[in-house]
Parts: C-alpha cells; sequence; structure tokens
RNA sequence: GGGGGAGUAGCUCAAUCGGUCAGAGCGGCGGGCUUAUAUCCCGCUGGUUCCAGGUUCGAGUCCUGGCUCCCCUACCA
C-alpha cells in the first residue's frame, strides 16, 4: 500500500526528509557505482571563491551544475563529481584585514605573514565547509569533505600546523602535519573537493610559468599601472573593469610660464593634481591651432578650439600659429624646486613643449600636462622622447621623500592644498569640478592611482592589423593571442555570443599582468639575479629542492606559500650569485586556470588526465568570466597543450531582485540563500533557475517564487489525487492492467504525450537547453491534471468497471512515474519523494531512488501515437469553444444541452467516436456530431498558405486574399481552387470550415462548434437535478466529512420531473434519502432551482444503525 | 570616447524564412467548473510593436537616421 498523502505538503520539511534518505541510504555513491565504467562525461566544476556564504546568484549556476551531472548520470555515463573552490587571493586578504582591524599592509608585516597566511587559510577552511553544507541543501551531489573535517582542520591549523593528525580518505587514514594534510586537499588519496591553494594547483602553476619563460614571453616591466593605494597593489588589466564609476575631480587649469617670452604662459588642464610634481612636459596636437590670448597683463597660449569654455572672462587673440610652432618651448614647472624633481632633471633637462598625435581640444586647454611618473600614455611617450621619469608616491599612495611639504601626504587627498600653493605663488589659472568616468579598486572601491612599478608580465604577442584567416603560420606561432583564438574556434559556446566576446577579449588584451604585491596567494616561481640579471623560474618543487642552495630546511613541511617559502635561495643559472625568490605573489586566476590540469592529475597520472581532458562541459556566469577564469584557462590550456580545455561552454547572466535592481542588502531587495532555502525551498528555487533564460538577467524574489510552487503544487495534487483513491480502492501496481492498446483513448493519449514529453526533454538537455526542457515538462503536467485527471476523475473514485478502473490506475501510474524520472534532475527532492511512494513502497525488487533509475525515452517509446495528440488537440479546441458558446448564451455548463456539431479542418484528422463522447462528457451535451461542409451550417473556407505563394504571385496576393476572405472560391476537381482567376495547388491552401453567418457557433482556426442551445422541460430538470447534486455536495464539504461517508439526506419537495433523478443524485452522493423533516440543528442549505428554492440538509449517516 | 545588443499590454516575456488577426503568464474586472487542487477554465480589460523615413504585394521582423536603456571596452590630459 502507497503511503497516505497530504494536500498540503510542506516541501521544505520533505526536503530535509529526503536529505537524510539519500544518506543513510549512500544514493549518491551507489549512483556512481552504478555508472562505473560507462561511457565518460566530463563535467568541470568552476571553483567557487570559499569567502563568504553562498549567495542564490551562486545556486542559479550551481543548480545548472547538478542539473547537467543529474541527468548525464541517468543517461548512465560515468562522471567526475569534484567540486572545486577557489582559495587564494585578494578577496580573502581584505576580509581577514578587515575581521583584524587592520587597514595598511604594514599592519600586515606587523602583525607577521606566516599568522596572516594561516588567517586566510582558516577563513578559506571555515567557508568551504559552510558552503558544501549549503551546497547539500540544494540537493547538489557532489565529490566533497565532510564540512567537519574541513573545520577540524582549520581550528588544528590556527593552534598548532606541524601537528600530526590523521584523516579519513576513500581509501583508509591519511596521515601528516596538519598544514600538508591541508595543503593535499583534494588529491586522490584525501578525496573530497579540490582547493586552488594546493600543493599541486601551486606546483602545476610553477610548471606553466616556467614553460612560459622557456618561450621567451615571461617579463619583468617597469611601467605605470593603475595601482590601489588601500590595497597596496597593482591592478591587472582584468581588474579594471568592475571599478569605473561616475567620480568627481577637481578640473585645474595651470599656468606654465614660459621662460623664453617674457609674461606669456601655457595653459594646461588637469584633473589629477597630485601628478604637477611630476610634469615634465607639455604636449601639443600637431594638427591643432593655438592662440595667444592677452587677458589684463596676462598673455596665454591655448588651442583654439578651447577658448570659450577653457577661458575665464574677456580676452583678445593676439597671435595664431600651428602646434608644430610650439614645439621646443621651454618653461617653469610648478615644482622645480622639490629635490626628487631637481634630481631627475639634474643631467641640464628642461621642461619644453613637445608634440603628441593623442592631444585633442575636447577638453581642458589642448595642451596637455606630461607626468610619465603617474600615467601610462604619459610613460611611453616620455619613453619615446627620453624624457626624465619621476614616481612621487609609496605603495600606500604617499609622496616619496624628496617632495618637499608634499613628502608623507596623501596623493589623493591633496589636491586643495596644492591649489592653496599654486594660487599663492601664481601658477594658477582656475578650478572648476569635473565629473568623469574613472577607474576604482574592484576589491574596496578606492579610487586607482597610477603609479611606477616593476610588475611581471606575460606578452600575449603582436596584434596584427590584418583578418585572422589571412595570418601567416609564422604570425600565429609568434603570437599567444591568436593561439588562442584558434582554440576558442575549437569549443562550443552557448549563448553563442559568447565566442565572439571571448575573441573580442583576446584581441584586446593587453599583456597579463600576473604579480600582486601581496602576500596571500601563489608564490611566483621568479628569481631575478641583482647580479647579473638572469631571470630564473622555477618549474615545481622538486626541482627547487634540487637547486636550493639556502633556506631548504627551514621551508620543508611547509606548503609553497609566503613567507616559508621566501627564504629558499637558489644560484643564478648564469652567475651563480644566491638568488632570492621576487616578493609577488601571482594573479589568482592563475590559480583557478591551472585546474583541468591539476584536478586531472595531469602530472602524476597522465593516461588518467587523457580520459577526462578536454572537459565536455562547463557552466559559469557570463558576466566577468571572458577575462577571468575562461580566458585563464584556455591561455594556460593554450600554452601547455595547445588543445581546447573545454568542449561546451554554458554561460548565464546575472541574479536581480524582482524590482529589477541588482540585490542589495540595503535596498531590501537581497535575499539570503539559506532564507530562500528556507521559505521557499530549493526545487521552487531550482524550477524557477531552470524556466530562467539564461542570456537574460533573472529576476529573483518571493513571488517569482509563489508563481513557481504554484506549479508543482499541480503535480502534487494530481499525485496526491492518485494515491488517495489508490488507497481506497486498494490498487497496487502488482495489479494486472489491460494493455496499453485496448485502455481507453484518454490512457493513450496520456501515455503518449509522456513518451513523446520524455524525448523532447532528452533532446532539450542534451542540447543543454534546460529552458526547453521545462516548457515541454510544463505542458506535459498541465495536461495531466487539467484534461488527463479532470476528464478522468470517476473512473478512479466510482468506476463500475472494474477492468476499466485497473486501467486508469495502471496508467496513471506509470504517468507519475514517468514524471518523476523526467523530473529528476531539476527537481531532485519533489521527484524522488513522489517516487518513493510511488514505487519504492509498493515494490521491494525496484531501485529506491528514482535518481538510481535510467532516463526514460526508450521504455516509453512504444507509448508514441503523434496522429491520437494531434487528434486530441482538435477536440480540447472544440471543447474550448463550446464553452465560449455556452459563456455567451448563459448557459452552465451543468445544464444539460441536446447537442452539439463540430466542424473540423482539413488536416486528415481522426476524431474517432471515443473523441467525440469525450467531447460530449466534457461539455454535457448528449451528442457531438461531425459535420461536413455540405452542412447548411458550415461553407468552406480557403486559406492560402502565403510563406508557400508569395514568391510566386507577389503583386497579386492582395486580390488572392480578398477573394479567400469573401469566399469567391471556385473548387476544382484536382483538390486545388481558383481564387480571383489565380489556380493554387493543393498544397498552397488549407481548406476550413466557417460557420455561415446567422447560426450560433464559434469558430477557431478552422474548427467549428456548434450548439444546440434550446431546453426542454425534460432537460431542465435534469439540470435541476445537477444543481442539487453539486449542492448537496458542497454541504458535505462544509460539514467537514470524509469523501466514503454515508449520509442522511433530507430534501424539500421537488418537481416531479426532478424527483425521477433524485435515487441517481443520492447514489452520487452517497446518500440515504430521509422522509419527513430534518431533525432541528443539521447543516442545512437552500438550492435554487428552475422550479423554485429546495431546502435541504444532511448529517454523517450512524454507522451501525 | 569606441564597439555590440535591445526597445512589443501596467509587469515579465512570445511571435518560425518578411505572410493574413501581434500572443501568453502575472495583475485588474466579470462569469464558470470542482469533495484532487491555494488549482483550473471562459470572457472582458489592456498595444502608435520607441520615433521618423525607406525597401516590399505585405514589415514587430529588413535598411537609413534619431531617441532611450543595457552590455562590452577604455588612464584621453
Amino acid at each position: 500500500m502507497f503511503r497516505p498523502v497530504t494536500s498540503k505538503p510542506d516541501f521544505v520539511a520533505q526536503e530535509h526528509e529526503i536529505l537524510a534518505l539519500w544518506r543513510d541510504r549512500r544514493t549518491f555513491a551507489r549512483l556512481r557505482a552504478q555508472n562505473a565504467g560507462g561511457p565518460k562525461w566530463s563535467f568541470l566544476d568552476g571553483p567557487i571563491t570559499a569567502n563568504n556564504p553562498m549567495g542564490v546568484h551562486h545556486a542559479w549556476g550551481r543548480a545548472y551544475k547538478d542539473l547537467y551531472q543529474r541527468f548525464h548520470a541517468m543517461l548512465g555515463e560515468d562522471q567526475r563529481f569534484q567540486n572545486g573552490f577557489d582559495c587564494q587571493g585578494l578577496w580573502v586578504e581584505v576580509n581577514v584585514e578587515r575581521d583584524l582591524g587592520f587597514t595598511s599592509k604594514r599592519d600586515i608585516e606587523a602583525y607577521g605573514i606566516d599568522r596572516f597566511v594561516t588567517l586566510c587559510k582558516q577563513r578559506v577552511l571555515t567557508y568551504a565547509a559552510r558552503q558544501t553544507e549549503q551546497s547539500i541543501r540544494l540537493g547538489m551531489w557532489m565529490d566533497w569533505n565532510d564540512p567537519a573535517d574541513l573545520r577540524r582542520l582549520g581550528e588544528l591549523l590556527g593552534h598548532e600546523p606541524s601537528a600530526v593528525t590523521t584523516i579519513e580518505g576513500p581509501d583508509g587514514p591519511v596521515t601528516d602535519t596538519v598544514e600538508m594534510l591541508v595543503g593535499r586537499l583534494g588529491m586522490p588519496d584525501i578525496g573530497g573537493s579540490y582547493f586552488t591553494f594546493g600543493n599541486e594547483n601551486n606546483d602545476l602553476i610553477w610548471g606553466f610559468l616556467a614553460e612560459v619563460h622557456r618561450r621567451g614571453w615571461l617579463y619583468k616591466g617597469h611601467d605605470t599601472m593603475p595601482w590601489c593605494p588601500r590595497c597596496g597593489t597593482g591592478l591587472s588589466q582584468m581588474e579594471m573593469n568592475e571599478g569605473y564609476q561616475d567620480r568627481e575631480d577637481p578640473g585645474l587649469t595651470v599656468r606654465f610660464p614660459l621662460v623664453d617670452r617674457q609674461g606669456e604662459s601655457l595653459l594646461v588642464w588637469t584633473t589629477t593634481p597630485w601628478t604637477l610634481t611630476s610634469n615634465v612636459a607639455a604636449a601639443v596636437g600637431p594638427n591643432v591651432r593655438y592662440v595667444k590670448v592677452r587677458q589684463g597683463e596676462d598673455r596665454f597660449w591655448l588651442g583654439k578650439g578651447t577658448l570659450k569654455t577653457a577661458l575665464q572672462g574677456p580676452f583678445t587673440v593676439e597671435e595664431e600659429v600651428a602646434g608644430s610652432e610650439l614645439v621646443g618651448w621651454r618653461y617653469t614647472g610648478p615644482y622645480d624646486d622639490l629635490p626628487a624633481v631637481r634630481s631627475a632633471f639634474a643631467d641640464e633637462y628642461e621642461h619644453r613643449v613637445v608634440l603628441w598625435d593623442e592631444v585633442g581640444e575636447d577638453e581642458g586647454t589642448g595642451i596637455v600636462h606630461i607626468a610619465p611618473g603617474c600615467g601610462s600614455e604619459d610613460y611611453q611617450l616620455g619613453k619615446m622622447l627620453g624624457l626624465p621619469v619621476v614616481g612621487p608616491i609609496d605603495e600606500d599612495g604617499r609622496y616619496l621623500d624628496g617632495f618637499g611639504w608634499l613628502s608623507g601626504l596623501d596623493a589623493p587627498n591633496v589636491a586643495q592644498q596644492i591649489v592653496d600653493d599654486l594660487e599663492r605663488r601664481g601658477f594658477f589659472y582656475h578650478l572648476e569640478p569635473f565629473t568623469h568616468r574613472y577607474p576604482h579598486c574592484w576589491r574596496c572601491a578606492t579610487p586607482l592611482l597610477y603609479r611606477l612599478v616593476d610588475e611581471w608580465f606575460i606578452a600575449m604577442g603582436p596584434v596584427y592589423d590584418q583578418p585572422r584567416e589571412t595570418l601567416t603560420t609564422e604570425q600565429v606561432e609568434a603570437s599567444l593571442r591568436y593561439q588562442i583564438m584558434e582554440v576558442v574556434d575549437r569549443i562550443r559556446w552557448i549563448p553563442d555570443f559568447g565566442s565572439d566576446r571571448e575573441l573580442d577579449w583576446l584581441r584586446n588584451m593587453h599583456d597579463w599582468m600576473i604579480s600582486k604585491k601581496r602576500y596571500w596567494g601563489l608564490a611566483l616561481p621568479i628569481y631575478d639575479c641583482g647580479a647579473c640579471g638572469t631571470i630564473d623560474v622555477i618549474g615545481g618543487r622538486e626541482e627547487l629542492h634540487a637547486r636550493a642552495i639556502a633556506g631548504w630546511e627551514a621551508f620543508e613541511g611547509h606548503t609553497p606559500h609566503r613567507p616559508w617559502v621566501d627564504g629558499v635561495r637558489i644560484a643564478c643559472s648564469r652567475c651563480g650569485a644566491p638568488v632570492e625568490r621576487i616578493k609577488d605573489v601571482g594573479n589568482p586566476w592563475l590559480d583557478a586556470g591551472i585546474v583541468p590540469f591539476s584536478t586531472l592529475h595531469y602530472r602524476e597520472a597522465p593516461d588518467y588526465w587523457a580520459q577526462w581532458f578536454p572537459a565536455d562541459f562547463i557552466t559559469e556566469s557570463f558576466p566577468g568570466q571572458f577575462r577571468n577564469w575562461f580566458y585563464s584557462m584556455l591561455a594556460m590550456s593554450t600554452v601547455l597543450k595547445r588543445q581546447e580545455p573545454f568542449k561546451t561552454i554554458f554561460g548565464y547572466a546575472l541574479v536581480f531582485g524582482e524590482d529589477g535592481r541588482p540585490m542589495h542588502k540595503s535596498w531590501g531587495n537581497a535575499i539570503e540563500f539559506d532564507e530562500a532555502a528556507d521559505r521557499m525551498g530549493v526545487d521552487v528555487m531550482r524550477w524557477m533557475f531552470a524556466k530562467a533564460r539564461p542570456e537574460e538577467n533573472i529576476l529573483f524574489g518571493w513571488h517569482a517564487a509563489d508563481e513557481s510552487r504554484r506549479e508543482l503544487l499541480i503535480l502534487w495534487n494530481v499525485y496526491a489525487f492518485f494515491i488517495t483513491y489508490a488507497r481506497l480502492a486498494v490498487w497496487t501496481p502488482a495489479e494486472a492492467a489491460p494493455p496499453v492498446a485496448d485502455r481507453p483513448v484518454l490512457d493513450r493519449w496520456i501515455l503518449s504525450r509522456a513518451a513523446g514529453t520524455a524525448a523532447v526533454v532528452e533532446d532539450r538537455l542534451r542540447d543543454v537547453d534546460a529552458v526547453g526542457a521545462t516548457r515541454a515538462l510544463s505542458a506535459f503536467m498541465d495536461g495531466l491534471s487539467t484534461w488527463y485527471l479532470r476528464l478522468s476523475r470517476r473512473r478512479f473514485s466510482r468506476s463500475d468497471d472494474a477492468r476499466d478502473r485497473v486501467a486508469a490506475f495502471a496508467t496513471l501510474h506509470e504517468a507519475l512515474v514517468a514524471t518523476c524520472r523526467m523530473l529528476a534532475p531539476i527537481l531532485p527532492f519533489l521527484s524522488d519523494a513522489m517516487y518513493g511512494n510511488l514505487v519504492t513502497t509498493v515494490d521491494g525488487t525496484a531501485r529506491d531512488s528514482v535518481h538510481l533509475t535510467g532516463w526514460p525515452t526508450a521504455e516509453l517509446a512504444g507509448h508514441r501515437d503523434e496522429r491520437l495528440e494531434a487528434s486530441m488537440a482538435s477536440a480540447q479546441g472544440a471543447v474550448d469553444l463550446a464553452r465560449t458558446l455556452r459563456s455567451i448564451a448563459q448557459l452552465k455548463t451543468r445544464q444539460p444541452l441536446a447537442g452539439a456539431w463540430l466542424a473540423l479542418p482539413d488536416r486528415g484528422l481522426a476524431v474517432g467516436p471515443d473523441l467525440l463522447r469525450l467531447i460530449a462528457d466534457e461539455i454535457n451535451v448528449k451528442a457531438v456530431t461531425i459535420i461536413d461542409d455540405e452542412s447548411a451550417l458550415i461553407e468552406r473556407r480557403v486559406k492560402p498558405l502565403l510563406p508557400k505563394i508569395g514568391k510566386r504571385l507577389g503583386s497579386s496576393i492582395p486580390a488572392v486574399i480578398a477573394a479567400a476572405r469573401s469566399g469567391d472560391v471556385r473548387f476544382e476537381a484536382d483538390g486545388s481552387v481558383t481564387l480571383a482567376g489565380i489556380t493554387l495547388a493543393p498544397d498552397e491552401v488549407e481548406v476550413q470550415a466557417t460557420p455561415r453567418p446567422g447560426t450560433a457557433v464559434a469558430e477557431d482556426d478552422g474548427l467549428v462548434v456548434v450548439l444546440d442551445t434550446a431546453l426542454t422541460p425534460e432537460l431542465i430538470a435534469e439540470g435541476d437535478a445537477r444543481e442539487l447534486q453539486r449542492a448537496i455536495q458542497d454541504l458535505r464539504k462544509e460539514a467537514a466529512l470524509e469523501l466514503d461517508d454515508q449520509i442522511d439526506l433530507w430534501v424539500g419537495a421537488l418537481p416531479p420531473a426532478v424527483a425521477t433523478h433524485l435515487p441517481s443524485v443520492a447514489t452520487e452522493t452517497l446518500a440515504e434519502v430521509v422522509e419527513g423533516e430534518p431533525p432541528a440543528g443539521l447543516p442545512q442549505a437552500t438550492v435554487e432551482l428552475d422550479g423554485g428554492p429546495v431546502v435541504i440538509a444532511l448529517r454523517r449517516h450512524a454507522d451501525d444503525g
């Protein structure tokens, strides 16, 4: 017997029960064992940053991951399920700093890098544990560590990292120091999630960097780069994107007095007053005209096109020249007296005017302040012209020594002091706020500065100014970016615009800045010899050991992180001098990019790697990843193997609040994952996610969840109905049922629909189209509930025909089980809860989870009957039309009518007696008759199929359409038709029936229904009987009686014609009619019948008397 | 600043190769069915398909220009 089922399910509680079942029965482990050795489908998990609890935006992507892994598991495919965590990088550091109340890198160094790095590791372990729990709650089935183990390691790490401890692995216990166990997480002997801070991960990146160096693509760049003064680090091009914000800066116009032209000055505009200390030149444009203007005693030079905007007050133009005329003029800089400037200018340099193509007149004065120490374009220009460089600020954005009163001040905050100073010394001209887009640190929102730095880069190779297909092999060999593009071409991008985005990024990508002047991250294995300038790059831990000349003992036993690895020295490969590692750590996208190698055991098990590489599938949110994970994987895989790291990539957009804005705590539209899981349940969430169009942002909120839940409740109610009546009837699947071919048309229809849906959903999911899959599933569930079940209810509840009843139960059972299997990848909890009751409780030999069953397409295929499905669609259309007619005629569906007529479009459909009976029942008429186009009620109409004839007929189309509309048609013997003198072949038109004017009919796309609206006394009496029955059922419901309670019924005086129906009404309502007046106090009601009001009353029939 | 995409009902979105009447869901209003249903069905309401031109027998769809929004990209001083 099935377990009883409530009609008001608590999905959340049920999900927790299912989680417990999966755990107790080891369902996931059994699934993997079942599929072991099957065809491989390689999924690679993009690592989630283990730095905070998981958000609902993560849940969207992780729902996709789980959906497709479960689906492919149902196809019997063998998979890797390894979960991954991203661990290293500034985002973790920033949070640890915040916890400690630190404000600068000096705080970290004073605290101790070793303790700081340990805290970073602990934070990662803490949130890895938390995210693991949340992912389990989401229903994900992945290979990960017991969260308790991660927490224990984190705790031990804080106390005694070198203590030896033991952890349970898949093949037995593993013993090592705490620190090394943490470094070995995710390796085969320990199992579970991979962590990008792992030893193997770092080691393989070293190998990658050594290879890059071997090919000559690694270099140290001296340049001005965007710099975050709070984080004390440069930003790579990848990181620059998020942080552009509108910002108001001082728009300052200063005067640079000309040395050789007494009383004359250049006017120069800047939005970064702090860079004025570093001015070495003023640039003019070759195609810009310059004028000298007089204002009072002053003479100013500026671009002609900027006169109106740049100058304040009245002026007189005295002279006009080309930009080239100004070149070479010497001027006095505003900060020439500062010691740093004096020493930079020591070899006789003087400020002068230079020519630069980029100068324009859109903003400012047409004369550009050039400070090569404070801007990268300035730097390039300065390099070309041999200008001195004055770099004014340190890592924290403070002025260095040698800048007089400015030394020690925060550069971004000195604008007002500089203005005051310039004003006092006569350099000031005008100040006006200026709003522009300005880059900010993506991590801490601090406005960036441009700072002179040494950083490490991977060269991307030249960009050729020619179409890619015209490149020679030599050109491609010389340019990494084009090699990556070739790899991109071999990947399927979904949605397909992804490919263009990635190629666009690669075309515009500058050299990849991989260094960061921070603490927690990949230790770059670069050894830069101070003695001879040789650069050695170490390709792995073993190589480091072999080449170490000092410090190895102290390092041994530690993970390859700062500060421990910093103490190891090697001998320079050229001059033999002892060399230290550079202090920088690596760009964190290196960590994630190596994952297709490190997690697949590229180094220690090449055969295994070759089986799983490239991945068949990855999925991540598109925004951002083109230049991050996708890019780094592509770059590393191209360098190491010249091969695509994944074959298909599915991208999706962002999760927004229900109000269409990004989720933001202070806006009140943010929803935490845990809260969503507790209140809406994760299946509801997963259904929303699966239905959402991936290329659009999803608007996530409680109302959307309610809509989603309603859909699941429809299914649940079908299921609850089935269970209720199967229990009453004591039916189980063991009972022999008639062959499907012998079952009623509705049964054959719903099973055909199930078969068709399974095929469509499989096709859609294989094609990574969850939207298409959910649409097909929604349509199927709707048909199951509102058509199949609604029309079949009597067969379950009170059928006299035992054989028919068994057919109904068997059909609905099979349809529901098929539904569970089709829903399993999307709704793992609901589907398994229903399946458990539908199958496991009654069949001890069946698999005990829906997730262990295979995908059902093949099993259902025999049920498919597409012709029947099309005919049923017509029947449904006919019912809709009849309802419309009833509504217009104000005849309730309860009122029986004598008959209806039906005309079908000419589509070769067969609506046999079965379907006519079904339509008749549904619209409550005695009989439905098919009419043909000879009937007096309708006439034939021709619908020209425009897409077919349009090209052939051209301008005569309007006449053809007009003729078709007016019915001016000649039907030819061969089936062709003539309209407006033009003959159309049979396959160029569709012949439809349409109503002749003046009859009571409804029509839709050739389907015509005519309703006999005449009421006879017999029909009215029958309608009254139905009304009476409904009132009794209402009253039963009101009295809260059980479905199978017998009742005593009192009915007031009825007209004789209605009274004849009373016995059947009594049967329907399980009533025994009692004569006389009802006892007082019983539930009663008044029914408005055609013959007048009638009072009814009832009570539960006493069991024994 | 450069490049790309999108504008369809109050909201979220459909509309096949250019094809006859631009449709759903949600919302609102009215009605109906129902002892599976907090479901569902029917009807009504709601549209200058962003604007202006053009191509075509025919344009939501293609072309040109404009407006608005989004995304990508960018240190123009």
